[in-house]
DNA sequence: GTTGAGCGTT
């Protein structure tokens, strides 16, 4: 099983691979999504990484407030997206 | 060539 981590204030430079290596250095990353602007198709700043429930924490303490890309990151559990059952 | 708190597309 896997958990969704909530990834905020990244560099609008940042990628989802580069996002992915920073986490998997530390933890398994199932996936990783930077989440883009629709219109414009820019980032929007954050992003969500998918990783093993087991090590939601690990990933959170290695990698929340931490320095990457020049900018000091937040990393907390997403919300629930959607129930659709 | 820009911006800066936030929670994502079927």
């Amino acid at each position: 099983m896997a958990k969704t981590l909530y990834v905020g204030n990244l560099p609008w430079s940042m990628s989802e691979d580069e996002l992915a290596e920073a986490f998997s250095r530390h933890v398994q990353v199932v996936s990783a999504r930077i989440i883009t602007d629709r219109e414009t198709g820019r980032s929007r700043g954050f992003g969500f990484v998918e990783v093993e429930d087991q090590d939601v924490e690990q990933a959170v303490e290695a990698m929340n407030g931490t320095q990457l890309g020049g900018r000091d990151i937040i990393v907390n559990e997403a919300r629930p997206r959607q129930s659709k059952y």
